[in-house]
DNA sequence: TTTTCCAGTTAACAAGACCTTAACTTTAAT
DNA sequence: ATTAAAGTTAAGGTCTTGTTAACTGGAAAA
């Protein structure tokens, strides 16, 4: 079951841009343009999380967020125009959760929207509501290394192994494909984002680091082996 | 099931070559020279790409792909005429997926199509949404011969054969062309690409070494079989 | 604030894999 | 037998990848 995010946004190319990469992340999206709009839809969809704007017609963020929060324990991501708001959109007068100020570049808005997501998936699980059976995934095993999903831990040999952040986020999306080759601008656009602007040798010098830390010979991988004129495929 | 492409470009000359081409390349392929009958065939057909050209009578590229962009997550390549729209066309603005600045090659082209519908296809596969079995031909068989295109890899009486990026490249398109009769310029021209300057017996020397890889005995090939002055054919 | 540290990126070089060419050989058609 | 096409091979240059180290910016510590 995809989760559902409802967009609030009046500026149409931000909405569809938004909505449009929200969508491609696999969420199920709906993308409203005003404030009462949203209030309806956000009653209507019980959405898991909603990103709201500022400035709005008939209805502003501020009090559209006021409203939902006494109705719903949704996590709100505001977005707003400047930084001098952000005090009074986190604190106790509005309640959203996160924000972000504008302009911000898509891959951070993702990143957010995935921790707001992660962490309400938390809470619920931790007050044994819904199931949280399917969407969330706790492990992933492969032989004698296993990644903990929920505790961001990484198993080998039943030893914790210290991954730095993106060694973490590429062996996870690894794991995510075994089996498939992965081309260094695929992994760059899942792993890094797709505004990422650099080499994509970058990859290649993080999967060196992962195969320092996994595999038994580094020189002689076979968890991450090269597919030459291709990118790399993890064996699992 | 072959994968249909949107063509939207209403210069007359090139619509026709950019469908002539896609179709060579075993695309369905639907043109139209306007952005109302882009729409209309976009939301009729469900096309798995399109490619539009951003100036266009009625409605324009960025109009198109805004509204598009709303209805579906469909991959959409720009063709632009200049270097200095390109960030409104990838950015927030109009968020198309990738373009092509004006005078391009057809290779540069049929790469990027042929880019964008991979990464569509693998992320319809990571979110499990439909037809992953229909559009998305994950192996190639014949007989001891298989070729796993999602792994990027050959098996041969089930072991796995070792390939050079070429080799593989030129497998792929015989075992796609099965039993057809494909000169050496052809060959060139698909798997080389449109602007290989060089000697068509490149062709031969990667047959012949394909040939040591696959064939029981290279000397008398009866998988890659010599069409004595018209090319190769590959018999499976 | 300044300093220190660290993750991430890029640059540079080495090693090796790969591609093309070209020359020579063999085969098939006339 | 002659000749054009295809087979075969190896040398040379080019491209990829592995690997390390320097650089950068931001976070943490002082």
């Amino acid at each position: 079951m995809p989760e559902t995010i409802l967009v609030v946004e009046d500026e149409p190319a931000l909405r569809d841009t938004l909505s449009y990469n929200l969508k491609k992340d696999g969420f199920t999206v709906e993308a409203v343009g005003d404030g009462r709009a949203a209030l309806d839809s956000a009653r209507k969809l019980k959405p898991d999380l909603i990103v709201l704007d500022l400035m709005l017609p008939e209805i502003d963020g501020f009090e559209v967020c006021r409203i939902l929060r006494k109705e719903m324990t949704t996590p709100i991501l505001m977005l707003t125009a400047r930084d001098d708001e952000i005090d009074r959109v986190v604190g106790l007068e509005v309640g959203a959760d996160d924000y972000l100020t504008k302009p911000f570049s898509m891959r951070e808005l993702m990143a957010r929207v995935k921790a707001q997501l992660r962490r309400s998936r938390l809470l619920r699980e931790e007050f044994g509501k819904a199931a949280a059976a399917s969407s969330t995934q706790e492990k992933l095993s492969f032989g004698n290394l296993v990644i903990n999903l929920t505790r961001r831990e990484v198993i080998l040999n039943d030893e914790p192994l210290s991954l730095k952040p993106q060694e973490y986020e590429l062996l996870v999306f690894f794991a995510e494909h075994q089996g498939k080759m992965l081309s260094r601008e695929f992994i760059l656009e899942r792993v890094w984002g797709w505004d990422f602007i650099g080499d994509s040798r970058t990859v290649d010098v993080h999967v060196r680091w992962l195969r320092q830390k996994i595999e038994k010979d580094a020189s002689q991988p076979i968890r991450i082996v090269t597919v030459r004129g291709g990118g790399y495929r993890f064996e699992g």
